[in-house]
DNA sequence: CTGGGGATGGGGCCC
DNA sequence: GGGGCCCCATCCCCA
């Protein structure tokens, strides 16, 4: 009986809709005007929430909201689905739908574009492991209750290609910075929003990256734990076992690629210009997985790596793996150079002569004599170096480029060989093949 | 349990 | 657009 009541007043709403019934609220696309009632996009969108919230007149005359950041058979779709609950999504404009319900703040649909997304991958997939399976459906609906959005922190998997709840996405989610303000709704939503993100096509590449053969993309919770971890262990002494299945290699390498094809359309279709206001027209890209906003394409590009996970610098001495190269260098210069002039036990300033460069498995840091004469040698290694040229020669890799089978080149240089001779220059970049890092 | 400090990661912005 | 610097927030370890 509950159901039919919700189902028979949905109805009649979309019915006013459709015969411009007490629709107190305008909203124009690219030209087109669509009239909607307030109360149902308010339950609807974290955008029209904070919208109509934030509206001085929020409670008395017409609201009017105006977007060039969609098209208008795009938000046909969105209002079709608000209204009935039903998603008609094709396989060509899943993107586009899913780009617009990011930017309306609508979670479960685009949880259910993802998962439109994510089958598709899987499909094409298993297509390839298997010719006799039948070809990607065109068309894929999904149906919802409304109102949701907003209300439920776990949006309900629906549909055919539901996926398991997310679990293993760790992300700290106050660094989402919100830029359309700080409504409760808001941050329901950036919240639910990142752990949604798990069943993406694109998380799934940092879901992949739980895999040791694929350590290009990782997951920022799991990277801290595993650096500590490495901290404890040696960190250059497992290697994962090579798998010689060909043909899930193939599938792996096939599905990656099609992700990566996702993923490379992204920024040209969410790196949209907004305007906010009339007065002041403020250029902004927003990123397709959270509210977050940004001046400039290519710190959007940056952006996106903490959602992708990608970690394309990695650290050749202690294999931990970087967003960016000056992150690297940093983590380089603190924990493996002992560039810092201060004694590590009792942190008195010493000097290039006075603070002798001490070995700890990967970690070199200095310290003065009284603290090396009162420590012992038992668990740590005098470095043979001097203090004026102890930088080791470490060679930063660069991942994306195919070299041979580099591995690691953590050297130190107590035989002051030829790299050693310019103690500044100690940082080489190179091409590196890490297809069997380990963890 | 708590505060300090190191390490890390992300955003803004300049060059 | 990329590199790099600065700043800040957060996490985690340790005393």
């Amino acid at each position: 009986i509950t159901v039919a009541h919700q189902s028979n007043v949905l109805k009649q709403l979309n019915q006013q809709r459709r015969q411009e019934l007490f629709c107190d609220c305008s909203v124009l696309v690219e030209g087109q005007l669509f009239r909607a009632h307030r109360n149902v996009l308010f339950a609807s969108s974290g955008y029209f929430r904070m919208l109509l919230s934030q509206a001085p007149d929020g409670l008395s005359d017409t609201v009017n909201a105006t977007f060039d950041v969609f098209s208008p058979e795009t938000f046909t779709v969105i209002m079709d689905f608000i209204y009935s609950g039903q998603l008609d999504l094709t396989s060509t404009d899943v993107i586009e739908v899913m780009s617009a319900a990011s930017y309306l703040q609508m979670n479960s649909l685009i949880t259910y574009c993802k998962n439109f997304i994510k089958s598709s991958l899987d499909i094409s997939v298993k297509e390839e492991e298997s010719e006799h399976c039948p070809s990607l459906s065109e068309t894929c609906s999904f149906t919802s209750a409304p109102g949701e959005e907003g209300t439920d922190p776990h949006p309900q998997q629906l549909g055919p290609a539901a996926s398991p709840p997310p679990a293993l996405w760790t992300r700290d989610t106050s660094r989402n910075q919100c830029s359309f303000g700080g409504k409760d709704s808001d941050q329901d939503f950036s919240s639910s929003a990142i752990k949604t993100d798990v069943s993406s096509p694109v998380n799934d590449l940092s879901a992949e990256a739980e895999d040791p053969q694929d350590p290009l993309y990782t997951l920022p919770g799991a990277e801290r734990k595993r650096s500590r971890g490495s901290k404890r262990k040696s960190s250059n002494s497992n290697r994962p076992n090579q798998h010689n299945d060909l043909n899930l290699q193939e599938a792996r390498a096939q599905k990656a690629e099609k992700a990566d094809e996702l993923y490379a359309t992204l920024p040209s279709i969410v790196g949209v210009i907004g305007q906010f206001n009339k007065d002041h027209p403020i250029m902004r890209f927003k990123c397709p997985f959270c509210t977050h906003t940004v001046k400039r394409k290519a710190d959007l590009k940056r952006h996106l790596r903490c959602h992708t996970g990608e970690r394309p610098y990695p650290c050749q001495a202690c294999n931990k793996r970087f967003t960016r190269l000056e992150h690297l260098r940093s983590h380089f210069e603190t924990i493996h150079q002992a560039r810092k002039l201060v004694c590590r036990k009792c942190k008195c300033p010493v000097t290039e002569e006075t603070g002798h460069v001490v070995c700890e498995g990967t970690r070199r840091y200095r310290m003065c004599t009284a603290c090396i004469q009162e420590v012992g040698c038992d668990n740590i290694s005098m470095d043979p170096l001097d203090g004026t040229n102890d930088e080791p020669a470490l060679l930063l890799g660069v991942d994306g480029e195919e070299e041979g089978d580099t591995k690691r080149s953590w050297i130190v240089n107590d035989d002051d060989d030829d790299l050693a001779e310019d103690s500044g220059a100690d940082l080489i970049i190179q091409q590196v093949d890490d297809s069997d890092e380990e963890l």
